[in-house]
RNA sequence: GUGGGUGUCGGCAAGUGGUCAAGCCAUCGGGUUGUGGCUCCGAUAUGCGUGGGUUCGAAUCCCACCAUCCACCCCA
């Protein structure tokens, strides 16, 4: 138990963190493209953000953050998505005040506790982004565009971008009366996921995987018919953005977004080469999300991208993930002398700005080229009393075998990284 | 929360009731004291997830627990 990691949580190991380095370096790179400015927002918000945000009804409030009390008596939950503090941040730092749209980008860690299986833990982690102070669809083609030209450049290649419209309060509502109309009849024939659903969120039915449910959904009203024309309106605008950019979509009508602030736009990037978790980026617009949290009444639009996933799909895809040079020289020395001069030299070469090495662990002398080796010295430089008494190194490239003699005022500029 | 799979050295893995628990990779040491990647030799589990039980005898059978993986729900 000491010697474990928590359930759901993962160490990322030293040869497996440049992967990490690269997606997130190429994140920052893509968000700064489009405009967007990173925002670091704490790793707990008060309890209270996440209910009234996500919305307590949901699963994600109802049994899967991490709440606690501090000393203090205040409720605190470790966050579980990153939309909520964003838009806290936003209002608390009045940043409508600032030129419009606000478009920030962030790289955070989340919590929710579930059964972990794969592509989900309990600690994830996610990039994303967010536009507020704009109703315009060019802002939600905007967003997708980001992480449309973000996986791609990742090398993922099985993935499909799946859009739909959620409504906005009002024509939600009438279609999820039409909906339970529609349901009502058939009600006992339902699987009993799907009664459960009925009452708690009956679009979700519309999804069963159930044979029996998928015929018995049959011709039910689809969200799609029932958008007033605000919304029909801007499902059609945002279409002819996506088009417009050139960026091939796949109307889905079962889209349905487990946080309750969506409104009009929700989109998952979906590839089915992940097992059950499909989904790598999910997102959408939220129109009353800022004022629901106390804010003037400006709306915003934005995603989630898994990053575990993210890297998993493109190991999957077979994509390359560069991995950077560990060490380019390694110094091999013999005897005290040699090994305080190397000390010197080491020094020095890293001040060059090389990535140097050399043994501490009192290896003989083919045990140092061995760990030299191992180390994937592209250099191995060799001191001993010899070298010393001339005044010169015997410089070694590793791949060619090739051994040259270099004065010690020559060493940098001899190595060619 | 529900269901299924798996648990033998750092990693992979044989063994399925009876001599000291194979083998491979990795690690460490060495092959006459200044040159790696190849090769050769040697070392490395009184213990087989944990605790009980059955038996003359268990890694091998039974029970419980734990861990992990996968799936449902839901989501990134």
């Amino acid at each position: 138990m000491l010697t474990n990691v928590p359930k759901g949580t993962k160490d990322i190991m030293p040869e497996q963190v440049y992967k990490w380095h690269f997606v997130e370096n190429k994140w920052k790179a893509i968000c700064e493209k489009y405009g967007f400015k990173e925002i670091r927002t704490p790793m707990f918000e008060y309890t209270e953000l996440f209910q009234r945000g996500i919305g307590d009804t949901t699963d994600v409030v109802q049994k899967e953050m991490y709440t606690f009390n501090d000393h203090g008596g205040r409720s605190i939950t470790l966050k579980p998505e990153g939309t909520s503090p964003a838009v806290r941040a936003f209002i608390e730092h009045n940043m409508y005040a600032d030129v419009q749209p606000t478009k920030i980008y962030y790289d955070i860690p989340c919590f929710r506790y579930e059964k972990p299986q794969s592509g989900r833990l309990r600690q994830f982690h996610q990039f994303g982004v967010e536009t507020f102070g704009t109703p315009n669809m060019i802002a939600d083609a905007e967003i997708i565009a980001i992480g449309y030209d973000f996986l791609k450049e990742m090398g993922v290649t099985d993935l499909t971008l799946e859009i739909n419209s959620v409504g906005c309060p009002v024509c939600r509502a009438n279609h999820r009366k039409a909906l339970k109309d529609f349901l009502a009849p058939k009600y006992d024939c339902l699987c009993d996921t799907c009664k459960s659903r009925y009452d708690k969120n009956p679009m979700r039915i519309l999804d069963c995987k159930s044979p029996i449910d998928k015929e018995l959904v049959k011709g039910a009203p689809m969200m799609l018919d029932y958008l007033c024309e605000e919304c029909e309106n801007a499902f059609e605008e945002l279409k002819e953005n996506l088009d417009a950019i050139g960026i091939e979509y796949k109307v889905n009508a079962g889209i349905v977004r487990g946080l309750d602030y969506y409104t009009k736009t929700a989109f998952e990037f979906v590839t089915d080469s992940l097992g059950a978790q499909g989904t790598v980026c999910g997102g959408g617009r939220y129109d009353n999300l800022v004022q629901e949290v106390g804010g003037p009444p400006i709306p915003g639009v934005g995603f989630g991208l898994g990053k575990e996933r993210l890297i998993m799909l493109m190991e999957a895809n077979g994509a390359v993930i560069p991995q950077p040079v560990g060490c380019d020289v390694f110094i091999a020395t013999m005897g005290k002398p040699a090994k305080l001069y190397g000390q010197k030299l080491m020094r020095e070469l890293r001040l060059a700005g090389l990535k140097v090495q050399m043994d501490d662990l009192q290896r003989n002398f083919k045990g140092q080229f061995k760990y030299a080796d191992r180390l994937g010295a592209k250099y191995t430089v060799v001191i001993g009393d010899d070298e010393i008494s001339r005044g010169a190194v015997s410089l070694k490239n590793m791949a060619t075998g090739e051994q040259t003699d270099v004065k010690f005022e020559d060493i940098v500029n001899a190595i060619n990284v």
